[in-house]
DNA sequence: ATACGTGCAAACTATTTGCAGCGCC
DNA sequence: GGCGCTGCAAATAGTTTGCACGTAT
């Protein structure tokens, strides 16, 4: 599998805007975090686990190592450039922060597929929490477990 | 610390009840697993994790391994008794299947407080869903972000 | 030049598994 | 009495940390 250092026109804007929230934030850019970022980029409509950011960092630069890859994702979560995914399984997964693109996901339970689910209907329900609880929300994460398009016909075990 | 054997009303009848959904799904019922049981009962308003439980077990009785905790509280879910829980954390915690009382989790930012939520408003949802996705929504997990009541006020860092 | 960042290996935490013996049905 | 269950210890998986060296600003 050949892969090249090619970035999408919009993708490139991308790189630029979250390389300044790093430099802004006084943090270096090293090649390995440009690294990183790219290959968080290029996999933007997929959850990697830190383990897979790993494993495609590595065909670039195979002397990466994999605590700069932990270190690194988890400085991108204090910059607000990555969100940390809670699945059930037994790693975190991550995704890049895309502005207003709310979503949320949709868990098959026979072939574990997840869905993205844009929502827009729970602003109502924030609403609701602040008065009733008095709680002041400033995000949410839904999690729908069920079965996809897929899996529903045939036996759900 | 003193703890009794002690159970009040309502969770004999449940502890029975859980108990004869083990013995009909033809698993034994030992005294670790009435233990455990017994246990998570006693703390139902808790979202205790699998070291949690040992700890609390072990007051009891001393001679219970972890492992034996860790396979109890997997059969659990398996069971329906129990549902897993994925905070942000390191670990996994777990609830007491309830019947109706369908309820998520407010999650405070600043001191990790969980207050539990219960919702109906979700079900329309669902069937949105159905429809736009063809998603055979069984469950739903939702997570809410934010500062309580405690915690608002203060600044948020 | 000098903090900050990195690679490596070792440590750590949560969880799982293999196996010999114990105890519920 | 047999097979499932248990305790122990060792193995595993994911993640974190200490330290000497490297490098972006």
């Amino acid at each position: 599998m050949i892969i090249t250092w090619k970035v999408g026109g919009g993708l490139k804007d991308k790189l630029k805007e979250y390389e300044q929230r790093m430099t802004e934030a006084n943090f270096k850019l090293t090649s390995q975090r440009r690294l990183i970022l790219r290959v968080l980029l290029e996999n933007i409509n997929e959850h990697l686990s830190a383990e897979e950011v790993y494993q495609l960092v590595r065909e670039r630069n195979p002397r990466v190592g994999l605590a700069t890859v932990y270190r690194t994702l988890e400085l991108f979560c204090e910059l607000g450039i990555l969100h940390e995914l809670n699945f059930d399984n037994n790693c975190r997964r991550y995704e890049l922060e895309q502005g207003d693109y709310h979503h949320h996901h949709l868990i098959c339970l026979k072939c574990g597929k997840i869905i993205e689910f844009s929502d827009y209907i729970l602003k109502d329900l924030e609403g609701y929490i602040d008065r009733e609880y008095n709680f002041d929300v400033v995000d949410h994460r839904i999690k729908f477990y069920g079965y996809c398009s897929d899996c529903r016909i045939e036996s759900k075990d």
